[in-house]
DNA sequence: GTGGTCTAGACCACT
DNA sequence: GTGGTCTAGACCACG
């Protein structure tokens, strides 16, 4: 049972968070290019102009790179990727952190929720 | 640091949170009553309609009831009330740990952000 | 499970139904007299201004008469209670034909439904 | 006949009651379309913002979903459809049936009342 | 164009 | 005075 609530992020977050993911994992490169607009939006079944934003949003973070004609690049500024790492995990942490705040639970309730959780789940590799 | 940044939530929402926070904290107890709509309008300073919502959803998730003509109030049924404070820590958590692993955080290293976010603040009781 | 739904009726004209019911019964007889507005109110634990409606909306129905000074009775005219019978009937079933149609039940689902609770149901007399 | 007379319900929920009954009759099937919010309030000449509310709340019940963007759709998951229409018959024969017993009548009665209701009125298809 | 939020303000039903 | 419904109209986020 419990309530419902939480609704869906938008798709485009959803798709920078993946697409962030996949470079912070380092199965994206520096370098590599991504697909194209229109393969990505084909792949992923989503309108094209949204991976038109989801391309536009990360250019501006500067995690990727356009390059007139050529296509989209996972930027090659080493530096910048590194940083990346910390600063998505320090915007999502702090999020979360006031929200729960907000609702009445300490630092260690979320600490104990966090381990909870993830004992709850055999298969994990971490 | 980062350049994305996570929009606000509905007023309602928020409200909602705030509420329900306080009722987590028995800060507001069962059977209490709460602030007449058009009272907590004016004391949030947003119109009776968001706060018309706002106790509409919360009654639908039965942690408040209604009175006719009386008021709203916090819910009696006790039970419900600790498997709120619960429900809510389980959804707030697991939706933090999908987005996480989705960036390829490992549980480590949410709860060390967690503790490092934590100390990083001076006054905090917890 | 289910959603939910079916706000709960006024609650002056559940009382309404009750002393209707009572007297229909002939729990209630013509001529006897009815609890005062402040007796009722105390036993129902309703506040009397509602008690006060109910009779005065019982009143306009000849259900029951009001003489100055000593009370309110169930009504005398015995014609009058017969045919109330029958009217509330008509009423009821209405409405519940309409609702159900306006969500696309025949007739005959509506009384296999009937027939359906009412078999789920053991100890009833009817 | 009688005085008594049963207020309209309110607009939002007679809509509710109407577009659940047209997909109870599959008028309209899993995955079709619903008009968009303002095609629809201008169709019913209502307010966008009551048909808001009349989609919100049918989402909460399962019967929908919306599609950001997109509109919203009769939901695909055809368990929940089925269970829809009991759900719905269920819960309205409870309240009428046990308005008619606070009323002192049988089952049997309301049968039949159900029945006489019936043959008086001639077109009906059932 | 789609749904979603919010406002200001009217009006109603119930206690 | 309490909650509840409804309107008209603005503005936003998403696809």
């Amino acid at each position: 049972m419990g309530v419902d609530f939480q609704p869906d992020k938008p798709i485009y977050q959803q798709l920078i968070d993946r697409l962030a993911g996949e470079i912070i994992r380092s199965i994206r490169k520096p370098g590599d290019k991504l697909p194209s607009v229109r393969e990505y939006a084909v792949e992923t079944g989503v309108n094209a102009n949204t991976i038109q934003r989801v391309y536009r949003e990360m250019e501006q973070m500067e995690i990727v790179q356009t390059k007139r004609g050529q296509g989209t690049f996972v930027t090659e500024e080493n530096a910048r990727l590194v940083s990346l790492r910390e600063d998505m995990k320090q915007q999502y942490v702090e999020a979360f952190v006031k929200d729960m705040r907000e609702l009445g639970f300490t630092t260690t309730e979320m600490i104990r929720g966090l381990e909870e959780y993830h004992d709850e789940q055999e298969d994990r590799d971490d």
